[in-house]
DNA sequence: ACGATTTACGACAATCGTAACGATC
DNA sequence: GATCGTTACGATTGTCGTAAATCGT
């Protein structure tokens, strides 16, 4: 069994079982593909793919637990291969982040700003996603790490750290009647038009669905999908709006603010990661610069125990 | 990196750092060895072993994290091994259990007889050991699975199932005054000289801990490691005892037993796995056989969410 | 001087790519 | 006939074991 056979069954699933294309993208040519594959399968004495003389039908099903088992297997190699990399080129690499326009907007501005003054050679990605995908981008490893807000943990495959919680506040113009009020109702709320979220958005649900629950039927005029839009449209007068509070600054002169969280059901901010990936150094930084009560201890702690497996296994009962 | 490179630096991990143990271990020349791993160390532009001219010291800080990531990928490896093999003789193999005397001797008789009429093929071995030794066994991959009684989850890197109540039964000769009774108080009971488990082990201290608790002054006589020595010993009229309500068959005509099973701290019996090890089939069977409310797809799925890191990984961030 | 690791060298085996063949849609 | 997979063969590369050299205790 070589690493090399294993990256070449994966490839072929990856290609949907066509052997000359993962041959193309792993530069190499095709009957080195097949022949590798055809020498694991006599090594493990198992067929693991089913074939009908020249074609491939699929995988057998001992070939689809072994496919797994290689993915994990190539993870690991290339856990490896970070862990190198990481103590040659100190403070060198990439770090892709997953996350909302509300996050990169706002949250992530001053650890961003940190993280490139102490590590400025690594290449910082913020990968903009609905709110919705990110979990499912750092599951298939297009970014290192996502922030969002309130994840339902369907996502077994990764580890979840649940951040602060989300404040919310209503916004409206100055001059409006419930401006300056120190609390509100969602009653009086309702009796102004809306602008919202877009329902698209898991955001935007939560707020007109917590209308409905208390059975006070609100007015949504417009909607948006990013707070910075809605806070100008509410400054023309359009109506007015519920966005998180950290999306304002006191320089919005022309815009007063109610807090609101209480009204509305806790959003905490949720950072995910995949267990089975090497943390780099700097990455646990990022997220320690995020939400300080995350040490890098702490972490590695959490990580370790969703990832187990590396035991000492000090006994040898593994065949000769 | 080679599979072999990495078996070769977990043994000289095992061989506390002696490559010549490795090689020897590993049928193979010592030069072989030390090339190898002066070639991973290449390719990798990391050393994993700190050496002073021809000596070696001990790993790197690079070196031990990458020995970990190469014992799961090599664990993964052996994995494949297993289902291929479990593919290409179905129902032969191995079963390793660890557990203790009572289980042993008791719970397990009727799942033993009936396995190995199901798997005639398979060769079932019980690795008996002190119950606090088991999950241990398991960890170090002496036993495929353990079976012993409450097991406190600071084995992070194992996953435990919890079986039924272990119900407790007090054990006293024909014709003792508490014979006969329907129930009793731990005041009634310490009236009595008793004999106990060795407070080596945590049933016993589970025992006299209750007594202590509840400001009961009990006497113990004498104290054995085992169900039978016990039941022998009361039977000849040393005293009386507490155990296992599943160690007594009717056949004891010389002993009378009381259900005291809520005057003791609950017991279940648990089945310690290590998620991280393929499960042949007929490993998940044994367990439902023992506990049938674990089914097959059940374990799997309590498995499966302990064992990440299989998943697609569609994204191609490796670097070429 | 002995034990242990690295370096040197030669034989062997394995892998890879090109070319040719067979089968399928 | 075009695509896809397997078989055949030659060149290259890599691996392994023996022997020698080096270093440390």
């Amino acid at each position: 069994m070589t690493l090399q056979q294993l990256r070449f069954l994966r490839e072929i699933a990856r290609q949907s079982l066509n052997i000359s294309n993962a041959a193309a993208v792993l530069h190499t040519s095709q009957p080195g593909v097949s022949r590798q594959i055809q020498l694991l399968e006599r090594e493990l004495g198992v067929p693991l793919l089913q074939r009908r003389k020249n074609r491939i039908l699929g995988f057998t099903e001992p070939g689809r637990e072994i496919l797994q088992s290689a993915q994990r297997m190539l993870n690991e190699a290339e856990n490896i291969r970070l862990i190198a990399e990481e103590t040659r080129e100190q403070g060198k690499g990439q770090l892709m982040l997953a996350t909302s326009h509300l996050h990169a907007r706002y949250t992530l501005l001053g650890p961003v700003k940190a993280f490139t003054e102490r590590y400025p050679g690594v290449e910082l990605h913020l990968l903009q996603a609905d709110p919705d995908d990110i979990p499912a981008l750092v599951e298939a490893n297009e970014a290192d790490v996502g922030i969002s807000t309130e994840i339902r943990h369907k996502h077994r495959a990764l580890v979840t750290l649940s951040g602060g919680t989300i404040r919310r506040s209503l916004i409206v113009p100055r001059g409006h009647p419930l401006s300056g009020r120190k609390r509100v109702a969602l009653a009086e709320i309702a009796r102004y038009p809306i602008v919202g979220y877009s329902p698209r958005f898991r955001g935007g649900q939560i707020i007109s669905q917590t209308f409905r629950d208390h059975g006070v039927k609100a007015r949504f005029v417009v909607s948006a999908s990013d707070s910075d839009v809605i806070k100008a449209y509410v400054a023309e007068g359009l109506g007015i709006a519920i966005v998180p509070t950290l999306a304002l600054d006191s320089s919005d002169s022309r815009l007063s603010a109610v807090d609101v969280t209480d009204l509305f059901p806790k959003s905490t901010m949720t950072v995910s990661l995949r267990p089975d990936f090497y943390p780099r150094r700097y990455l646990l930084d990022f997220i320690s610069m995020l939400v300080p009560k995350f040490s890098r201890g702490a972490m590695h702690k959490a990580l370790h125990s969703a990832h187990a497996g590396s035991s000492p296994t000090n006994a040898n009962r593994e065949k000769k």
